[in-house]
RNA sequence: GCCUGGGUGGUGAAACUGGUAGACACGCAACACUUAAAAUGUUGUGAGCAUUAGCUCUUGUGGGUUCGAUUCCCACCCCAGGCACCA
């Protein structure tokens, strides 16, 4: 047994008057051995059973909201690592409420997600219930570190009560259109056999397995954090007035006032670093580069509109320029321009203009109508479409119903022919003024896959004789985005990645084709992993027959496809300026392309003329759909003919059924699809048949909101009810693992700013203070793992050295933030703290008075053995016939350093340097055990401020000494700015720099008198040996420098 | 490559706005108590030279500012973390 201390604990109930100053004599118990055991297993049940740590919103008093980031419970329970954090917030707890703050300590459990559905695969148990057992074990291990949570408000993610609401909040950013259906291809994870979120992939592998990631193309659901980009990376540096529920959104005032103001979240540099990292915001351009083909054999074909002509309009001018540019123009004059039918018009296209691969159609208004229903009638496909400004179905609008033509032509259109006649090259020009065009030209956009470009005409409905925007959409050019616009005159080629489309749309006029799909397909082979090596040797193909025309110079500069130019950032297409980038000097010097210097532009002036700025994320939208079993369902139907359909609110949560087997399928959906009986549903608009969606929600969801169930955890009509989430919020101080930067404190920040935005949550941001808990190793300097077998059981540790002994070591290993090997043989010294603390309470509950210890008799005896009677003021006390003086001053002494104590040990729970407020502890403590005399208020003084780290001991003495209530429920001291003063002070001598001696002298003594002192010191003089004084430099209450 | 932290005894670490570097604790050594061990207590403990006083060196390395630098400035090395062919 550690320490010799097995003693069963016996409180004697011998009971004896003790005097002190103020109060009337009390009952003093009589202490014997420290058993932690028995003790700390009393207190937890007097804790419990009294409700001492009930939260309670009580408006007379402040709030403080301290919260953990709660633990996903896994089958193999806590190790010593993981209480750390909770200690830490308990202290803080703790500490606050006994300075008489309203104090929320709440604790839950997440649940969903793979680990749990992983270790339920291997264990054959069904997750509901696996969970269920650990989260019972995980409280377990809580309880007994002696932790004050709030029980009554415990939450888990898995229950439907608690994650009715998450659905509820899916539902409100489906209203909002921030969830929106993808067929975007995506990251894969084919070991876990789901789709991931980019914040799941670490350096192109499953961050949960390992297993390198795929692209997958599959149906998702997706969440536009995007939208968010702006505010989550702003708010990040909001100022904390204009009050917290104004977002940073707009300005932020002018600079030097804004200098004043304090950072409203007060986080590590490190984890706001690491967000801002992960957004990704670049400020940019885009600009457009023309391209040219070598053998130019485009023919253009305009259409005109209803009551138009072919002189009409833009239509002279776009054939003018581009006949200018080479092309061969056809602008038919369509019959009938003022009472046109479809039939007519469709047929005289046909009959009088030429349709082959090379032919590029650009219709305007009702052109468009006779262009798509011409080319359904083509038997070969054509090169591209060009639709400006659409005429409108009259599904739409009624209004396009009275028109003249609207019972001569038909909207209904085969759309995926005319997809494939146009291979997939339809262009949609959109005048933004003409806003009742806006719905349907969306619309259509979406049935045609088009590229709808939305900007403003000259003149409404691009009736105007130039207008620029068309000849820019029926000329091809490649857009490309830059952070370095100053740089466009060094332009002396251009890339494409592999993927971009406008290399499938340039194949067929290449002269170098099989090159180019030969290098596109090997790119396509390629992992991640080594497609984004930086260090791997770039590769690259020109495109031979295409030239692309820098807009600043009409210089023809060659364009290339090569796999370091990314498909998904920017527009996926580069100007290289090989002179001004590393990366493309490399390029350049390999293909022997020219590196051309410049003299840099100014960067605005550029964009103003060759193109438009734009802000580009690395922050991908949040892809939130899982093909797993153990997750929330997405509260969603699919009906053939209303299409996606909302569960209703009325009926969440949408449960997830108990089934038997949940192995994952691989297939691209989850396990739930085979469920037939859950899966069938009516459809809740029209009642037919219809199906639930079977994806599940990612681990993250139930995470990204759960401080604000702690607020009101039983709230079944609201998420969260008004009042008491004004009462609470924000969090003030959040304790977790560093690991979440990117992840559960994006997402969290993201779903908190929407609820602010739909007015569920009433402040800005969600946690004021952050803090990250440094890991603790295993004592091989291992992350602890069963794998390693380096695990240290807290169970173990507390069984024999006392949750309290845990406590105060945990504390005190090193900085809180810090990553620390654990260590069990240092943990004596926290134990023989303890002990002390023990000792000291029986020392003043054995005496009469508390003030003659067992030691001072044993060192009164050493003193008298050895005969040294000058060394001791505690012989001369304890033997003096009065005593008193120096009974007195050393009183004093003590009574000033517990002052310094409660300074420390407050300032440094708040500033969370729990390691050094323990030490200031050991120091007070130290402090006591040499005292003579130890007065009652000065014990319990102390221990006050030992409460909040060693719960149990520090209640237990306390009750000793005969207080009824709970000495955590008692008031936290306050010092005396007074007493923090010594009257006497250490002054240092330096000469030229080097301590040479030191001098007593009286508090606040001039610097004249302290400079004849310090010169007069033996040692001092030493050094000065009548040499001439060339400086003295002194620091009142300091030091005296003397220069020779 | 960019960004953010950090580098102090045998070990974990302290150090206010530039003012005695190493608080507190572990370990180690000696002593006391003990038949003995453990526990406890006392004393010592950065390195080196002298070992009595004392002197010199020392906060990753090299410079600088200053009466004085772990602290401020410049350059570099190393460690941990974030981002990364992101244009």
């Amino acid at each position: 047994m550690i320490l010799g201390m097995k003693k069963k604990a016996k409180i004697s109930a011998k009971n004896r008057p003790i005097k002190t100053s103020k109060k009337k004599p009390v009952t003093i118990t009589t202490l014997k051995a420290y058993d932690h055991s028995a003790l700390e297993k009393k207190w937890q049940q007097k804790w419990a059973t009294k409700k001492i740590y009930k939260s309670v919103e009580d408006t007379k008093k402040p709030k403080y909201y301290v919260l953990d980031m709660f633990p996903y419970p896994s089958g193999e329970g806590l190790h010593v690592g993981h209480p750390k954090g909770y200690i830490a917030t308990d202290i803080v707890s703790r500490m606050k409420r006994m300075q008489g703050y309203s104090v929320l300590h709440p604790m839950g459990f997440d649940a969903f997600g793979l680990p749990a559905e992983n270790y339920a695969l291997k264990t054959k148990t069904n997750p509901i219930d696996s969970v269920a057992k650990n989260v019972k074990r995980f409280k377990e291990q809580l309880e007994i570190i002696g932790l004050d949570y709030d029980w009554s408000r415990e939450i888990n993610t898995t229950d439907p009560a608690y994650y009715r609401w998450t659905q509820w909040i899916f539902l409100q950013l489906l209203k909002k259109g921030l969830a929106y259906e993808s067929y975007e291809p995506i990251n894969w994870c084919p070991v876990d056999k789901t789709g991931l979120a980019n914040e799941d992939v670490e350096n192109g592998r499953c961050e949960r397995c390992g297993a390198v990631v795929e692209k997958k193309l599959m149906r998702q659901w997706v969440l536009k954090i995007t939208d968010y980009a702006d505010r989550l990376l702003n708010d990040l540096d909001a100022k904390s007035d204009p009050e917290i529920t104004k977002s940073a959104d707009s300005e932020i005032g002018s600079l030097d006032e804004a200098n004043e103001k304090k950072a409203l979240l007060d986080w590590p540099e490190s984890i706001k670093e690491a967000q801002r990292n992960w957004i990704g915001r670049s400020e940019g351009a885009e600009i457009d580069f023309r391209l040219k083909f070598d053998d130019n054999k485009s023919r253009f074909v305009l259409l005109h509109g209803f009551q138009g002509s072919a002189q009409t309009n833009f239509l002279p001018w776009l054939k003018a320029e581009l006949e200018k540019r080479g092309h061969e123009v056809e602008a038919p004059e369509m019959p009938n321009s003022m009472n046109p039918t479809e039939a007519e018009q469709v047929a005289y296209v046909l009959a009088n203009c030429h349709f082959d691969e090379n032919t590029v159609v650009v219709a305007h208004s009702l052109g468009c109508v006779v262009a798509m229903k011409t080319i359904m009638r083509l038997e070969k496909p054509i090169s591209s479409l060009v639709l400006v400004a659409p005429a409108v179905d009259p599904m739409f609008d009624k209004h396009y119903a009275t028109r003249p033509f609207s019972k001569s032509f038909s909207w209904d259109y085969n759309y995926s022919f005319i997809r494939s006649q146009t291979n997939g090259r339809i262009t949609i020009l959109s005048d933004r003024a003409e806003t009742y065009r806006a719905k349907y030209l969306k619309f259509l956009a979406g049935k045609l896959s088009a590229k709808l470009i939305e900007t403003e005409a000259e003149e409404e409905h691009f009736c105007s004789l130039q207008e620029p925007e068309i000849l820019k959409a029926v000329t091809p050019a490649v857009t490309v985005f830059t952070t370095r616009p100053d740089t466009l005159f060094g332009v002396t080629y251009m890339v494409l990645a592999p993927e971009h489309p406008w290399v499938q749309t340039v194949l067929p006029q290449l002269r170098n084709k099989h090159e180019v799909i030969e290098y596109i397909t090997k790119s396509k082979l390629e992992t991640e992993i080594e497609r984004t090596d930086a260090k791997k040797e770039k590769t690259g193909v020109e495109l031979k027959g295409i030239k692309a025309v820098n807009p600043a110079n009409d210089e023809e500069v060659p364009v290339w496809i090569a796999d370091y130019v990314l498909a998904d950032y920017g527009t996926g297409a580069i100007m290289a300026v090989p002179a001004h980038d590393d990366r493309d000097a490399e390029f350049a010097r390999k293909y022997n392309l020219p590196i051309r210097e410049i003299e840099l532009e100014n960067r605005d002036d550029m964009i103003h003329k060759y193109g438009r700025s734009i802000v580009k994320y690395k922050l991908r939208d949040w892809v939130f759909s899982r093909q797993r079993y153990w997750g929330e369902p997405l509260p969603i139907i699919h009906c053939d003919k209303c299409g996606i359909v909302p569960v209703p609110e009325k009926d969440l949560p949408v449960k997830l059924p108990r089934v038997k087997s949940y192995q994952p399928t691989g297939t691209g959906e989850s396990p739930l699809t085979a469920i037939s009986a859950w899966v069938n549903v009516k459809c809740p608009k029209c009642r037919g048949k219809a199906r639930r969606e079977t994806n599940t929600m990612p681990q993250w969801a139930g995470s990204s909101w759960y401080y604000l169930r702690y607020e009101d955890p039983k709230n079944k009509k609201a998420l969260v009810d008004r009042r008491k989430e004004k009462y609470w919020s924000p969090v003030d101080l959040y304790i977790g693992g560093a690991e979440h930067a990117t992840r559960h404190l994006i997402y969290a920040r993201f779903w908190h700013k929407f609820l602010y935005d739909i007015g569920v949550a009433s402040t800005i941001e969600p946690f004021i203070k952050l803090q990250s808990v440094g890991l603790i190793m295993g004592e091989d300097g291992r992350k602890m793992s069963k794998r390693f077998d380096n695990v240290v059981n807290p169970d173990e540790v507390v069984k024999r050295f006392g949750a309290d002994t845990l406590r105060i070591y945990e504390m005190f290993m090193g900085p809180f933030d810090q990553q620390i090997t654990w260590s069990t043989d240092s943990m004596v010294g926290s134990r023989r703290f303890i002990e002390k603390v023990w000792k000291l309470a029986i020392r003043a509950s054995s005496a009469a008075a508390f003030g003659s210890p067992a030691k001072l008799a044993s060192r009164t005896r050493k003193v008298l053995r050895s005969g040294q009677e000058e060394s001791s003021d505690l012989t001369i006390s304890a033997r003096s016939d009065s005593p008193r003086t120096a009974e007195i001053s050393a009183d004093d002494a003590l009574t000033r350093i517990l002052h310094k104590t409660i300074k420390k040990v407050t300032e440094d729970i708040v500033a969370l340097k729990f390691n050094t407020a323990v030490s200031s502890l050991m120091i007070a403590v130290n402090e006591m055990e040499k005292s003579p005399t130890v007065s009652r208020e000065q014990f319990e003084l102390l221990l006050k401020l030992l409460a909040p780290f060693a719960p149990h001991i520090a209640d237990e003495l306390w009750a000793a000494f005969g207080n009824k209530k709970s000495i955590h429920i008692s008031e936290w001291p306050q010092y005396d700015p007074a007493q923090l003063q010594d009257d006497e002070v250490r002054i240092i001598v330096q000469v030229n720099g080097k301590v040479r001696g030191s001098f007593m002298a009286a508090k606040d003594t001039s610097n004249e008198s302290l400079e004849s002192s310090a010169k007069s010191l033996d040692e001092v003089q030493k050094w000065l040996d009548g040499k001439a004084i060339r400086k003295v430099v002194v620091v009142p209450n300091r030091l005296v420098s003397i220069v020779v």
